[in-house]
RNA sequence: GCCUGAGUGGCGGAAUUGGUAGACGCGCACGACUCAAAAUCGUGUGUCGCAAGACGUGCCGGUUCGAUUCCGGCCUCAGGUACCA
């Protein structure tokens, strides 16, 4: 033995290092009589830039967490692998052609080196790489059972498919209404069903499928002839070459999360989350609550001015020919078999006896309606019991109707059968007001959902998203020009564009009005990109006065603003008050805002022209990937029509190339695999692959259980590990893997494969390490980089360039044209003869190319040094930028420590003297702190403790084994090599893993007095030591009496004095 | 823009429930050891001020005997914003 050396060091951490590994000391067993505790981390994405020192922040943290827990005696889970799917090994592949699973594998290599020098105690047996087909076997699985599962609105959970057919086959959709509101076939009868041919029937099934296929939006890049991440778009052109991109539509898999909206927002409050986390994720999943309001337009201009052939009274056709075709037998069916109610309805309409032409189940648009006046346009529904859990499809299908032009008003069974007179009423008042096709022409509505119903009369303008389907069938000859040219700029938006505009206000006239329904004012119709198609309805009502952006819209676009929040509103600003008293407002006057919400919407629903609403922002997941880096779809599709593939087939291995590049028409890499795609006749593949999302979403799963080969972990493994205890990660993947994670966990309980629904019970968000990021200016549409200084003289684009390459802030030209393909025929617009670089503080990240490896400071300072140090750097919650200045500290407490074991020649010298109570209570002390420390994850401060603990034992010149020993167990799991090598000398035959963590002994920490501050109005003037027993009313003499305060009091009575024990004393003045 | 978080000495940060602001470490200064340097050890170190004292936790205001901590309004930076992971 020697000195704690820089050789020393390496000797002992290679030493334990190989120890671990060859004992297997980390290796756990699912069967044991302890207690379990699953500690994980994110996995991370193996990228070639190797580990940078912001990984190890968690995995230090929750290595700390799991050695702790070993020595208090839990059998504990805590493993590693790789989220090893992912674009950027694409790339690269494109980049360097090197075989994607080539790359990650080198890449794993380096990670798992890496990670081995920190000292980690992984279970290692238990590695999963997503990328491995032995994984992504029951990722495949995993995504099957979604495809074959649907959302049971009544048990609000998801069941085998095969129980909706039983059901379609006994008595239709009547009980299941369809998911997706805008599909052509809403309700069909069992006889139908059974009628549809295969094709038909599957269609049906896709709308209601976990997973399922429809069209989506993807990043078009026309001159790459790809689909382009977000990632690799910077302002609407692409990241390599520049080139204009823009939105397109493809089929693509989705999942259909937002069936789970509800239950993952009420999952949150049995969950271990920060508030912060549980906060971003109601926020994402985004539920409000509000009305749709139906506006009809005006007949200004008229059809006919639109350019329309019918006049208003042709317009008699209610369904489209095809619709009808498929319809009309279905209605002839119903008509045969009406409901009690139904068919009480009818024997008092029929006829004409309200004055008025009736007809039942007549088809409208794609739908069938009970009975519908089509001179007046009027439809009147009478519901069953089943329409309590369709509201949602209700509404949706209302407002499909509402845009034929048709009001519809509902009565339940009961009221038809209970109150018959009352419902005739209605609908005699329904027919007295003038129909929607006398207020506008061709029934053309507009409905707006609205979180403010209140603010109805402060409607000024109406903002359709630009992508509405109305925008085509409103907009009026004259702007016809005006919206084409503002479509085409709003194409090229990304959504984060659209809406961060805030300066500039942009949008375009229609040309056609809307009718309020309450005051029958026409306001002007404009499209806008602050409008987002997915949100809503993809159109609002514009409130000015109440909103901020709509008063935007309407001072820029010179929109009288009416004031119905009297002197709440000012003329310059918008106020979202919700505490005004209405005014200008009809009937609302006076009335409190908060009150007329559900005034408003009482009277939508009996006017027939609206009704409550809870909306959800979050829309369903993005499945499918152009990519070829990912797990095949297991499907087959037979003429267009795609099919499960068996089990038994599994895993669907994705074909080896050397071929990555696009196939040119939008499809993926895989689409140029002709053999693999074509199976047979009329037999195809999915060109397509899955997201990272889909490997993330269960791994934690699979350690439990990483070999088996017949399920996706056996159910013993599963009930045993059950949730993970706690969770580290950072916060970036707040809305993304968390939900997924969290969603098909809840398919796989509600399918009964987990006893649990939450998979995490714990989770902590680390801070980030931030890193110092460069960036090029590259001159839009050309391969020309300006340098940082002349970059306002053009029009750039930001690129991150790799820190490597540049010295200081200065590039290195060559190696930058060495560094991509697409930059080596770049030009530079140089300043003085140099080509400075931009900066930026932002999260160490390999795609923003500022990563620091920490192979170094393990080199020169050792594994045990590393770890703490970054554990002191500061709160693990909190993000932080590296910085390796004040490493040395942490190196000299090691060392310190080391010391208070060993004399000056290296040899151990213990004493087995009695400890001194002062000895004890510094013990005692720590350890105590250290427990609590590791609880609340707040290891910056046990660090210190132990910094402190050391200082004080080398001041007292304790070289006692009773006091010592102990402290080798408690900074084990900080400091484990270091540790380990003392607690071998101090006679142990075992690692120090096995050892059990000292108990805290609280008697030798009881003080029996207090150095008070004695404040004077807030402000510390003295100190005084006082027994904490001492009664107050002496505490207060003493005080008084003592000189210093004699001197601020001037002999004076104090107003008050007051003493918390064991805290302070504060004389008033 | 929206959602979330952060802001305390020259630097990283501490202050557990509203009770001594700056623990611990870095850096810096001075001293000891040394021919000297490094290493090590010791002392000091928020700002202004000779001092008494005043000021001080991003900014402005409030509640309180007392506010880094609670409330209201702002500013700056970071993360996310649905295909980076």
């Amino acid at each position: 033995m020697t000195e704690y050396s820089k050789e020393e060091i390496k000797r002992i951490e290679d030493k334990w290092q190989s120890y671990w590994r060859e004992k297997q000391v980390f290796k756990t067993e699912n069967n044991t009589s302890k207690p379990k505790y699953y500690v994980l981390d994110m996995f991370p994405y193996p990228s070639g830039a190797g580990l940078h020192v912001g990984h190890p922040l968690g995995y230090i943290a929750t290595d700390i967490v799991a050695r702790f827990k070993r020595v208090k005696g839990f059998n504990v889970l805590h493993p590693m692998g790789y989220d090893a799917f992912g674009l950027p090994a694409e790339q690269y592949a494109l980049e360097h052609g090197v075989h994607p699973a080539i790359s990650t594998a080198k890449n794993i290599d380096t990670f798992r080196n890496q990670l081995d020098r920190i000292g980690f105690s992984f279970d290692w047996s238990r590695e999963v790489r997503t990328c491995d087909p032995s994984y992504y076997k029951w990722t495949q699985w995993i995504f099957l059972k979604l495809f074959d599962s649907w959302f049971n609105r009544v048990t609000q959970k998801a069941e085998p498919i095969s129980a909706l057919i039983a059901n379609f086959e006994k008595e239709g959709n009547a009980k299941y209404a369809v998911p997706n509101s805008k599909f052509e076939i809403q309700n069909f009868s069992a006889a139908e069903w059974k009628n549809f041919d295969e094709k038909k029937q599957r269609e049906i099934l896709m709308q209601y499928r976990l997973a399922y296929l429809a069209y989506t939006d993807v990043n078009w890049c026309e001159a790459l002839g790809t689909v382009l991440a977000n990632d690799e778009v910077i302002n609407g052109v692409s990241y390599r070459g520049g080139y204009p991109v823009v939105k397109r539509q493809m089929r693509q898999w989705s999942l259909r999360i937002t069936e789970y909206a509800e239950r993952l927002l009420k999952g949150l409050d049995e969950i271990d989350f920060s508030e912060s986390m549980k906060e971003i994720q109601r926020n994402w999943i985004g539920r409000s609550e509000g009305a749709l309001i139906h506006f009809s337009l005006t007949p200004n201009p008229s059809p006919k001015e639109r350019g329309a052939s019918e006049t208003i009274q042709d317009h008699v056709f209610t369904a489209d020919k095809r619709s009808w075709e498929e319809l009309k037998e279905h209605a002839r069916e119903n008509r045969k078999a009406p409901t009690e109610a139904e068919d009480t309805l009818w024997q008092e309409i029929r006829n004409g006896k309200l004055g008025h032409k009736f007809r039942r189940q007549h088809a409208i648009a794609q739908f069938i309606v009970d009975f519908v006046c089509i001179e007046k346009k009027l439809v009147v529904e009478v519901d069953g019991p089943i329409h309590e859990f369709q509201k949602r499809e209700d509404a949706e299908r209302e407002q499909i109707i509402a845009h034929e032009g048709f009001r519809t008003i509902r009565f339940s069974n009961n009221e038809v059968l209970n109150n018959t007179k009352g419902v005739l009423n209605k609908i005699k008042i329904e027919l007295s007001s003038p129909s929607p096709m006398e207020r506008g022409p061709g029934g053309e509505v507009i409905t707006v959902f609205t979180t403010r119903p209140d603010t109805i009369f402060g409607v000024d303008f109406m903002v359709l998203a630009p992508e509405h389907p109305l925008v085509k069938k409103i907009t009026s000859p004259t702007q016809q020009a005006d919206i084409d040219k503002y479509l085409a700029y709003v194409e090229s938006r990304s959504e984060v564009d659209r809406m961060s505009e805030v300066k500039k206000v942009t949008g375009c006239f229609t040309g056609a009005y809307a009718i309020n329904p309450f005051n029958n004012r026409e306001v002007p119709i404009w499209i806008s990109e602050y409008v987002l198609a997915g949100y809503g309805t993809g159109a609002i009502m514009g409130v000015p006065c109440g909103d901020e952006r709509d008063h935007r819209f309407a001072k820029h676009f010179d929109i009288n603003i009416t004031n119905i929040i009297g002197e709440h509103y000012n003329g310059e600003e918008a106020n979202p008050t919700y505490e005004a008293t209405l005014t200008n407002s009809d009937f609302l006057n006076g009335t409190k805002m908060k009150d007329a919400i559900g005034k408003v919407i009482a009277k939508l629903e009996e006017m027939g022209i609206g009704e409550r609403q809870v909306n959800y922002k979050m829309r369903d997941a993005g499945w499918s990937r152009q990519r070829y880096w990912g797990e095949p779809f297991p499907v087959v599709f037979r003429d267009d029509v795609p099919y499960a593939m068996a089990e038994s087939d599994l895993p669907l291995e994705l074909p080896d190339t050397n071929e990555f590049k696009p196939s040119g028409n939008g499809e993926g890499p895989l689409a140029n695999l002709t053999d693999w795609i074509n199976i047979g006749p009329g037999e195809k593949r999915d060109s397509n692959t899955m997201p990272t999302h889909a490997g993330a979403a269960w791994y934690f799963l699979r350690y439990m259980d990483p070999h088996n080969d017949s399920e996706f972990a056996s159910r013993k493994a599963l009930d045993y590990w059950n949730q993970v205890d706690v969770y580290v990660g950072g916060s970036e993947h707040a809305v993304a893997h968390l939900l997924y994670a969290r969603l098909w966990i809840k398919v796989l309980h509600d399918l009964g494969y987990l006893n649990f629904d939450e998979p995490f019970k714990k989770l902590i968000n680390q801070g980030k390490i931030t890193g110092d990021s460069r960036f090029v200016y590259r001159v839009r549409g050309t391969n020309k980089f300006v340098s940082a200084g002349l970059k306002d003289k053009y029009d750039t684009d930001p690129l991150h360039v790799d820190v490597n390459i540049v010295n200081g802030f200065e590039l290195d030209i060559d190696a930058f044209k060495t560094w991509k393909p697409d930059f080596a025929n770049a030009e530079f617009i140089l300043e003085d003869g140099k080509y400075l670089c931009g900066s930026a503080i932002e999260k160490m990240s390999k795609s923003y190319f500022n990563v620091i490896n920490p192979d170094k400071i393990i080199e020169s300072y050792g594994a045990d040094t590393l770890r703490m140090y970054e554990m002191f750097l500061g709160p693990l919650e909190q993000s932080k930028p590296w910085n390796t200045s004040g490493i040395d500290g942490v190196y000299k407490f090691l060392r310190r420590f080391w010391n208070l074991f060993h004399d000056q020649q290296g040899k151990l010298d213990l004493s087995d003297d009695q400890p001194s109570d002062q000895e004890l209570k510094v013990l005692h002390k720590t350890l105590k702190k250290i427990e609590q420390d590791i609880d609340n994850f707040s290891f910056n401060t046990s660090v210190s403790e132990f910094m402190i603990c050391a200082n004080e034992l080398t001041s007292l010149k304790c070289k006692k084994r009773s006091v010592l020993e102990p402290l080798v167990i408690a900074l084990s799991p900080f400091a484990p090599h270091l540790c380990e090598e003392i607690w071998e000398e101090l006679g142990h035959k075992e690692s120090v893993s096995f050892a059990s963590y000292p108990k805290v002994e609280e008697k030798y920490l009881v003080e029996s007095s207090f150095e008070y501050p004695i404040s004077i109005n807030g402000k510390v003037r003295a100190k005084m030591n006082f027994a904490l027993d001492m009664p107050r009313e002496d505490v207060q003499k003493l005080v008084l009496a003592s000189e210093v305060v004699q001197k601020w009091t001037e002999g004076k009575a104090p107003k008050k004095v007051i003493i918390v024990p064991g805290k302070i004393v504060n004389v008033v003045l």
